[in-house]
RNA sequence: GCCGACGUAGCUCAGCUGGUAGAGCACUUCACUCGUAAUGAAGGGGUCCGGGGUUCGAGUCCCCGCGUCGGCUCCA
């Protein structure tokens, strides 16, 4: 009796039967065995996934296997680093009695594992030297990871026991789920995997032994829900990464040095952008450069919205309470509204636009002639976020969104929902933005029917289609009211933020009684589409800062040029020069302090200015101005007309939306 | 909101085991008048996050708030 197994190259591997990825490693070649970690495993052609097992294992006849190494890349790292996690529990039980163990995966860029220490232990980052000395002597041991399947009661039974109560939760609901979901056949085995003093309950994959587990580190330490529910408790969360060698730790962590160089927050600081105190927080303080980047990207939005069709209005920032129960939010989102009383009144500060925009589209008559109708208002929200949140400009109590709802027939929404995001692209295109689109269904707490439901999903999903857009699905994730496409971008540390959403709604313009006169002459309802393409202003200058890592491009950039006399003695003449550009519509200023020129260079190339311009003897003489480009280098002499000249051409080589976009710029 | 850490001048930070605060940058003034990344000198600036407590004495120890950071949960 024999199996066959294909290699990744195509050839077949005759093997006994019950042979196990090491002897296929082996047959290939002794270097491959002395290598080999795991063994990916691909059954049929269309798995195209693949299974990393134990190299112990028995390879099933017929398959496509791939031996693990570590050059492998993701899987091998991915391999070691829930090795790592379980040295880490190792550790950890090791030097804490009583402590209760939960899960503990790879992450993206490490590990981490969960532990409920006893009452009166806390874990902090000042701990980990001592865990990780622990760590590096299970490492260095070489334990073997043995895989055992063994009964589930005896499993359970072993973890009752032990008092490990999160596993005995795991085990049962292992049972549970193998009932309903599945193939419908009961559990009856689970696997353990044992390594040195430590036993976990583990689907496995590992490396044969803790050896591989080359260079690693503890990171930090977190809260974390068990099984992210917040009225469970609250697990003590270990992070941790690990490499195969000290090289690639160190590079890793270089890198992450480097990511927080371009946090939004110290060059918002750094670049004189905006500020927060202690007595708003959650809110920003907006310096003159800061607004002056903020108003660029408020009046492209307006130029873009109305080259589209759009019409600005403006709504109150206080409502009464009654129109928070008419719209949903008093029951969902009461807790995170500000709230105000006046005269006996209960008031109620806008965390969102739809309502002020729905109330004011019922304040007069419509006929199908005019829709669609899109209010744009890039308008102040106060949203009372939980004080763990907030994030810098990321998410905050007080922002700005570029905000718009269009009222439209629907026959309308797949063309509104199309041009919507098209005129997302169009904006993201011009920071070289890439997004990752979500498409988020209905949740479990929602308003309207189901028939409601499957219409607005499908005209989402029929959209993305035929846009060609790839995105992932969300279920659970809508709003309340209706199902959502969400754009997302990283910051400089990988985390996801959402930026812009497009987002269908049958269900406020009914409880608004919002009405258009038809053709027919009848009363018919609108559907209403919520769209915000920045997201906040706030957030989205947030992610740019750190995307551009504070190098704005220059119709953004809140100083465009700066005048360096080389002594007090040509002042005069920068401030003429300064004046002259100011008059073409640049933003110029004058750095007239009696400073070295060398001085002055330093703190202008520190504020990432674009252009330097140096006037002394020789430019006052000629009527020119020597320029140098912020890393560029010096440019040489050219009279002020040559330089607004080829500045307006790098403004309009920028321009990728149509119309008047030089205009804004300028 | 929850877990952990942190909070000293505008910024970045020092301040050993408790003995009434310090540097660099920034700022002000004076001198210098400078050619492509830091001229020099002098000076001003701190309820050591806030409030309680322990102590002869608290920036330092304890408690309670607030804020920030890293996670978790949440995100209309």
């Amino acid at each position: 009796m024999s199996i066959t197994v294909t290699l990744p190259d195509g050839e077949q591997l005759q093997l006994p039967d019950g042979a196990t990825g090491a002897d296929a490693a082996a047959a290939i070649g002794p270097g491959l065995a002395r290598a080999a970690l795991a063994v990916e495993v691909r059954l049929g052609e269309g798995d195209d996934g693949g299974e990393v097992r134990d190299l112990a294992r028995p390879l099933p006849d017929g398959a496509r296997i791939a031996i693990v190494t570590r050059k492998s890349g993701t899987s091998a790292l991915e391999l070691i680093r829930h090795d790592a996690a379980h040295v880490l529990a190792t550790a950890v039980t090791d030097l804490y009695d009583g402590v209760k163990i939960s899960i503990g995966p790879p992450i993206e860029d490490g590990f981490y594992y969960d532990f409920e220490f006893p009452p009166g232990t806390s874990v902090s980052e000042a701990d980990f030297p001592k865990i990780e000395e622990r760590m590096r002597a299970h490492v260095k041991a070489a334990e073997p990871f043995e895989r055992q399947d063994v009964p589930v009661a005896q499993a359970r039974e072993r973890f009752v026991s032990e008092h490990q109560d999160y596993k005995v939760e795991l085990i049962d609901d292992l049972v549970a789920n193998a009932g309903e979901g599945g193939d419908g056949s009961p559990l009856t085995t689970v696997s353990l995997y044992t390594n040195g003093p430590f036993t976990d309950l583990c689907r496995g994959p590992h490396a044969p032994t803790t050896g591989t587990v080359g260079a690693f580190k503890l990171r930090s330490v977190a809260g974390a829900y068990w099984r992210g529910d917040s009225t469970r408790t609250m697990l003590t969360r270990i992070y941790g990464t690990s490499f195969f060698s000290k090289a690639d730790l160190d590079e890793y962590l270089e890198r992450i040095e480097q990511a927080k160089a371009r946090d939004h927050r110290k060059l918002g600081r750094e670049l004189g952008l905006f500020t927060f105190s202690d007595v708003s927080p959650g809110a920003a303080f907006w310096l003159p450069a800061g607004t002056s980047v903020f108003n660029a990207l408020v009046s492209m939005s307006r130029d873009m919205g109305s080259e589209r069709g759009y019409s600005e209005v403006k709504t109150p920032q206080i409502y009464d309470a009654e129109l928070w129960r008419i719209s949903g939010h008093w029951d969902k989102y009461k807790e995170h509204m500000f709230l105000v009383e006046s005269e006996g009144r209960q008031m109620g500060v806008k965390p969102m636009n739809c309502p002020g925009h729905a109330q004011l589209f019922g304040m007069s008559r419509h006929s199908y002639r005019d829709l669609p109708v899109r209010y744009f208002e890039p308008g102040l929200l106060h949203r009372n976020e939980a004080s763990g949140v907030l994030h810098g400009l990321l998410r905050v109590r007080h922002f700005a969104q570029d905000d718009a709802h269009i009222f439209c027939t629907e026959e309308q929404v797949e063309a509104e929902v199309r041009g919507a995001l098209q005129m997302a692209f169009d904006t993201y295109a011009l920071f070289d933005f890439d997004v990752r689109l979500e498409l988020s269904t209905r949740p479990e707490k929602r308003i309207g029917t189901d028939e409601m439901w499957d219409r607005a999903e499908g005209k989402l999903v029929s959209t993305l289609d035929e846009l060609g857009l790839s995105y992932e699905l969300n279920p659970g994730d809508g709003a309340f009211y209706g199902p959502k496409i969400d754009m997302h971008m990283t910051d400089s540390l990988g985390r996801s933020w959402q930026l812009g959403t497009v987002q269908l709604d049958y269900s406020m313009p009914d409880r608004f009684g919002l009405t258009y006169t038809g053709a027919d002459n009848q009363e018919h309802r609108p559907v209403m589409i919520h769209r915000a393409l920045f997201g906040s202003y706030e957030r989205f200058i947030g992610i740019m800062l750190e995307h551009y890592a504070g190098e704005l491009p220059l119709w953004l950039a809140p100083v465009q040029a700066m005048v360096l006399p080389v002594s007090d003695r040509f002042s005069e003449y920068g401030a003429s020069v300064r004046d002259t550009l100011r008059g073409a519509g640049l933003r110029v200023e004058l750095d007239d302090r009696s400073e070295s020129i060398g001085r002055k260079i330093r703190d202008a190339e520190l504020r990432k200015i674009h252009y330097m311009l140096v006037v002394g003897e020789r430019e006052e003489r000629d009527g020119s101005v020597s320029v140098r480009e912020h890393r560029g280098g010096d440019l040489g002499d050219m009279s002020a007309e040559s330089f607004i000249e080829r500045v307006e051409g790098e403004l309009y080589s920028s321009a990728l939306t149509p119309g008047k976009s030089s205009e804004r710029r300028a």
